[in-house]
DNA sequence: AGCACGCCGACT
DNA sequence: GTCGGCGTGCTC
């Protein structure tokens, strides 16, 4: 409310001669893959802050930086120091905590400092344009003119009267507040002109539209239990790990801390995955909370993400709802960060600048001393083992909110099913039974497209992607061979390219045959598909839900993106295709991901009445199938942990891998090959104890991705420390040698995959 | 990364 | 001759 303090923007008035303009000495880092900053002079009246953008001339060319760091003396640099060519703002974009918590990312990470930086900045905010281009425009009472020139209004002028008297008492309008005096632009000028008023510039304060009903909600004892235990953490850090099985209210807990932060006049970052989730959540927090909800991800243009992006430099308590990018707004006084479904890869940026949220969400908060809670219904084992031994503080909830119990289980053995056939009798006929019971069924495969291949009757040839070593999946809409790795389309043959044969078939099923199947099965129901493909245009998702929410029995077809927090009241059977694919993964993580998949996919169902699960395999007998009928999370994780321990995997070790890509042929296969012999000899300099694993190199899961030749080597130590230090030995020997085009290198510290 | 400089082959 | 390909090196 109170504008009055915030200084006059037109003080630039210099008097020139008397100006104490100082020279600061500041290290600027730039949006390039370059492990250094650069130093610079400014020379500037007020001490440069760190976090604030500059323009500088870096070699020919000028480009936006930030000051990652003001020196107190002239440092000694043996080439001469440039000027900067202008502060691009007043105040800083980065706060001085989120510089302080990137810096350390980028050496966790060994990620380029600059590119860091800039990956948490919207767009608009890496430009050379100046933050006030975003402030709200508003009309300001002129403290500074004498009573006398209030006289200056004439009598007879009473709008200009009226105008002015609402600013006397309202200090500062914006230009929705003219319209709602209805203080029209002509008496506005007549004020401004008289000097009485002024334009000025402020800041953007996020705002919270009234909310017609704020229904009151009771927790269960369980949620009650699980906020006061949170909240007893009160301004220290202490990291929570919220399990409560699909359906507890974990939301629910989630607005109450909300709550309790804002009384207190504080702010909450609020995690999640993916944007998916954002509308159904986002109107919750907005109808609980008397408090502005700003939300924040990549899919908001690119104008507005920046102007959202400085409500958040505001002290006003608020809630900040985002993905991953969220995690750097400034948020002076946060108080609490939720980090929701936090067993998500999606957290894990693993394009560009490789990090992981969580890693940085737990860093802030314990570096701000403030609680964070990780909530999940299927934790990560990372995070299951931190629990088990006190690193985070386990809180569960083990009910259902409404009192429903969790769905059913079963399996169907699909061994005996001809391959033509998708739905087993058994599962027709549930489907059936549900859908004249007036309930919805979710149906759940984990493919999008129509099919998975196409392949030659005859000769058995499959289709193949050109630059990829994957099989196009074909799509009927487009009708085209798609390539989900490097987004080429391809017609459809209409022969065998090898023997000529014209009997080629579609192999295998993906959601838009699913919905085709069911379509024909079911010819007088709705049909509703949620996938990557359905769902790209804008708004698709939000109708896809109101369909759900008439009550109507009707089908839903859908893949992963269903798994990701959605709430179906209405369902109450879940169908599961296809899951065995994920059985035998070679990577470490899969059963693990596959059960967290399989366990949310279930917890869709029956969220008011009790609902009912049905798993199509060709492998009843396998492992973590008991372990899904008896939805017995905590004993797949002990029975996983202690595999994991025996193998000396993760959390029990570190890893990070190192990748190199060559374009068009192997090359980067033989380099690394060299590399891992490097490290191999460094390996042994190291004393006994500190046990650093070096695997040879070997190829990615896709081994050729659009033409790049892809292979990594894994590093590994149960020591934190050794692997780091290898690391870094391990980069100083990669910027040895020249960069090429043809040939790119990354560290993944803590790597999630081998795709 | 982005840019300049420089060295080589193939063109009016 | 000189245009443009790309390999090499530098950026405060």
């Amino acid at each position: 409310m109170k504008l009055a303090h915030i200084p006059l923007k037109n003080t630039q008035t210099q008097t020139i001669g008397s100006d104490q303009a100082t020279i600061y000495y500041i290290e600027v880092a730039v949006n390039r893959p370059l492990f250094q900053t650069f130093t610079y002079a400014a020379q500037t009246r007020k001490k440069p802050t760190v976090g604030t953008r500059v323009l500088v001339s870096i070699g020919p060319s000028q480009e936006v930086g930030i000051i990652s760091e003001v020196h107190n003396n002239k440092p000694e640099r043996d080439f001469q120091i440039k000027s900067i060519i202008k502060l691009l703002d007043e105040e800083s974009t980065l706060s001085k905590d989120v510089l302080a918590l990137l810096s350390w990312a980028s050496h966790y990470y060994l990620q380029p400092i600059g590119e860091m930086l800039f990956t948490f900045l919207p767009s608009f905010l890496k430009q050379n344009k100046p933050l006030t281009d975003l402030y709200d425009q508003t009309y300001l009472l002129n403290t500074q003119n004498s009573v006398a020139t209030e006289n200056s209004i004439p009598t007879n002028a009473h709008k200009q009267q009226e105008a002015f008297n609402t600013f006397k008492t309202k200090n500062a309008l914006t230009k929705e507040e003219l319209t709602q005096h209805s203080i029209s632009q002509q008496t506005l000028n007549q004020l401004i002109k008289k000097n009485l008023i002024c334009k000025q510039a402020v800041p953007p304060k996020p705002t919270a539209p009234p909310y017609p009903h704020q229904p009151e909600h009771k927790l269960t004892a369980e949620q009650a239990n699980a906020v006061t235990h949170i909240l007893q953490s009160d301004s220290c850090f202490q990291s929570f790990l919220l399990e409560g099985i699909t359906g507890s209210g974990k939301t629910e807990v989630y607005t109450q801390l909300c709550r309790h932060f804002l009384a207190l006049n504080k702010q909450i970052l609020l995690l999640v995955p993916e944007i998916g989730l954002t509308p159904q959540l986002q109107e919750r927090l907005k109808e609980r909370l008397d408090a502005p909800v700003v939300v924040l991800h990549s899919d908001i243009a690119n104008k507005e993400r920046a102007y959202r992006w400085l409500q958040t430099k505001h002290e006003t308590p608020m809630v900040v709802l985002g993905t991953r990018s969220a995690l750097a707004c400034n948020l002076p006084k946060l108080g609490c960060i939720i980090l929701d479904e936090e067993h998500d890869h999606s957290f894990k940026q693993q394009e560009g600048i490789r990090y992981h949220s969580k890693n940085l969400a737990l860093v802030r908060a314990r570096n701000l001393s403030i609680p964070i809670v990780l909530g999940s219904a299927t934790p990560s084992l990372e995070s299951y083992h931190n629990a088990n031994t006190h690193k985070h503080t386990r809180i569960k909830l083990t009910k259902r909110a409404t009192g429903a119990k969790l769905p059913e289980l079963h399996l169907i053995d699909t061994n005996k099913l001809p391959p033509s056939q998708v739905f087993s009798d058994e599962a027709i006929s549930h489907i059936e039974t549900t859908l004249s019971a007036h309930q919805q069924v979710l149906v759940f495969i984990n493919r999008r497209g129509y099919a998975p291949t196409i392949q030659c009757n005859q000769c058995h040839w499959v289709a193949e992607c050109q630059n990829c070593d994957v099989s196009l999946t074909v799509h009927k809409s487009t009708n085209s061979l798609d390539c989900h790795h490097c987004e080429t389309k391809h017609p459809i043959p209409s022969q065998c390219p090898v023997c000529n044969s014209p009997y080629l078939q579609a192999m295998g099923f993906g959601s838009q045959r699913i919905e085709s199947e069911l379509n024909q099965l079911f010819p007088n129901i709705k049909i509703l598909r949620m996938d990557r493909d359905s769902t790209q245009t804008k708004g698709s998702l939000e109708k896809i839900r109101e369909e759900l929410n008439t009550e109507q029995p009707c089908i839903l077809v859908g893949t992963q993106m269903v798994a990701k927090g959605h709430d179906f009241p209405n369902l109450t059977l879940t169908v599961v295709l296809n899951s065995d694919n994920g059985l035998h993964s070679h990577d470490f993580r899969g059963t693990e991901t596959l059960t967290q998949t399989l366990i949310q996919v279930a917890g869709r169902s029956g969220r008011k009445a009790r609902g009912q699960v049905l798993i199509q395999t060709n492998y009843p007998e396998h492992p973590i199938f008991e372990v899904l009928k008896q939805q017995d999370y905590k004993r797949f994780a002990l029975t996983e942990l202690q595999h994991r321990q025996e193998q000396q995997l993760p959390p029990f070790s570190h890893q990070a891998t190192i990748r190199m890509n060559s374009l068009g042929d192997a090359t980067a296969a033989s380099r690394l090959t060299n590399l891992q012999q490097i490290l191999t000899n460094y390996s042994h300099t190291l004393p006994k104890q500190s046990q650093l694993h070096i695997s040879s190199a070997m190829p990615a899961t896709i081994e050729r991705k659009s033409n790049w030749y892809r292979y990594l080597i894994v590093l590994s130590s149960p020591c934190r420390n050794t692997l780091h230090h290898s690391l870094h030995f391990a980069r100083s020997e990669l910027l040895k040698s020249r960069r090429s085009k043809k040939l790119k290198w990354v560290i993944d510290v803590d790597p999630i995959d081998t795709i």
